[in-house]
DNA sequence: TTACATATGTAATATTATAACATTTAATTA
DNA sequence: TAATTAAATGTTATAATATTACATATGTAA
């Protein structure tokens, strides 16, 4: 048996889905597609499009998160967002330190009032908070 | 007199700033910034870098926002903006309608806690909500 | 097998944004 | 006022980010 069966057929990724998400597992911080692409340059990723099929698919089954406003891409800490698509960060505007936040509850519950306010429906949300980190204040 | 005297000097825009902020203005919909270049060639912006500065300007001192996930900008409509550079936005993804988030105080004192529960300082958030609207829900 | 969908490879190109440097205009100050 | 400095603008080139279009390969279902 080549591949074992899964129950969650999302799971099942391809050769770059798999390269594309073990680089940015093991990195400490968000990378641009670009380095992405120079990174895997030896494992045969040789074109942008290999890095963006495989981050848009990533992202659409919620194991990579953009940070839109830096243009890179982290892999998910947190297995909720798998179901949701949803994502909240914090940004050092010091030292550019990027975190995932977990436990987001409370936001989805006031991001969900403020949706309901206007009579819509609220889908998936973005979230980047600018701080300045604990290391950076002192 | 020339010009009025204002007691913020943030208020005065130069000639650049003040037409691509009145064009965004009367824009209903955010614009990316090669369209506000092709909009204004006739008023005599010609190269990407005027647009671009008017923009940072103007973001700076609370006039415009980006939408980070669009690339795109708007006029902000939210007088209290300027103070704390604060933006939150709803996003239909069915129509594209963009709408800026006016009473924001709730939000922003969660995300304050969520800062301050990490021992970090909350500078400024970029909110960016994906829904279908009123409308589109019909 | 055939038909279909999914994934991949490759080249070209579109879109978004900045660097570098020259010139002009406005604000200070001697 | 003239001289000095700072801010804004203009211009060209180029960097960085992302997608289109099309050819080929691989896996799955009938
Ligand atoms: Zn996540
Ligand atoms: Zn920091
Ligand atoms: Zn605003
Ligand atoms: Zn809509």
């Amino acid at each position: 048996m080549k591949n074992k069966q899964l129950t969650n057929k999302k799971e099942i990724l391809t050769k770059n889905q798999e390269i594309v998400l073990k680089l940015l597992e093991k990195s400490n911080e968000p990378l641009k597609a670009y380095s992405i692409l120079f990174n895997l340059s030896e494992q045969g990723v040789k074109a942008p499009l290999q890095v963006y099929r495989a981050l848009d698919r990533l992202i659409e089954i919620g194991k990579v998160h953009k940070i839109e406003s830096k243009n890179a891409f982290v892999a998910c800490i947190n297995s909720n967002c798998t179901a949701n698509s949803n994502a909240a960060f914090t940004i050092c505007e010091d030292c550019d330190a990027v975190s995932e936040i977990h436990d987001n509850k409370e936001i989805l519950k006031n991001l969900n009032y403020l949706a309901n306010r206007e009579k819509s429906k609220l889908n998936k949300y973005n979230l980047e908070l600018y701080i300045t980190c604990k290391n950076c204040l002192k």
